[in-house]
DNA sequence: TAAAGTACTTTGTAAAATAAAGTATTATAT
DNA sequence: ATATAATACTTTATTTTACAAAGTACTTTA
């Protein structure tokens, strides 16, 4: 297909507050809830519903945990994750550059 | 605002089918519907909501005419369409980048 | 002249993004 | 003590968007 063609863009990924979300867990190791929702500048409810589609993809992984008797849930990138967004970027190259 | 800030990406832009769109015709003068179609491999109806669209953003020009006697529309790219590009491309570069 | 094809546009539907409201708990001020 | 505000989320409802199906207006071919 051609380099154009606009269903080769993994769209998992590619919607803006996923690929901010991605984003900034590649460049760490991790990243809290409420981190994530400051960087990203997302709302509490909006970053839930998208870090959960995430979540079941399997591209982060959660940990959940009760800090100081509040909860905090932790979030990573995964190994499908990280290869998932190394090809998504090599498609948005090929579609920009040139 | 931090790069990761979801809302800072131009969203006409970033819609796969648009972005598509876009990228394929700042590579080359112009494109016709057809063209279009065929290489971003999009639907007719929803490939002509997104040319209107963009061309509402006056990021696309349009030129109809009759070409042995069938329609024919021939899209270009326009100064302000160009530039709202280079911007996004940006902003992912910024964000894609380590 | 009937059927198929081209080049679209319009309209309806499904999916996605977002916002609003809700839950559960803790901290702080009165 | 208890009401108010804040934290850290989740769930549900609403708006927006993307997409597909159907429609229009022809032309070409059989």
């Amino acid at each position: 297909m051609s380099q154009y063609d606009y269903q080769a863009i993994d769209d998992l990924i590619h919607s803006r507050i996923r690929l901010s979300i991605i984003a900034l867990l590649v460049s760490r190791s991790a990243a809290t809830f409420t981190c994530i929702k400051n960087r990203v500048n997302a709302s509490d409810g909006n970053l839930s519903v998208h870090l959960r589609k995430l979540e079941q993809a399997n591209y982060l992984a959660v940990e959940k945990q009760f800090i100081k008797r509040k909860p905090l849930s932790t979030y990573s990138i995964t190994e499908k994750g990280r290869k998932a967004f190394q090809s998504y970027i090599q498609h948005i190259e090929a579609l920009i550059n040139r």
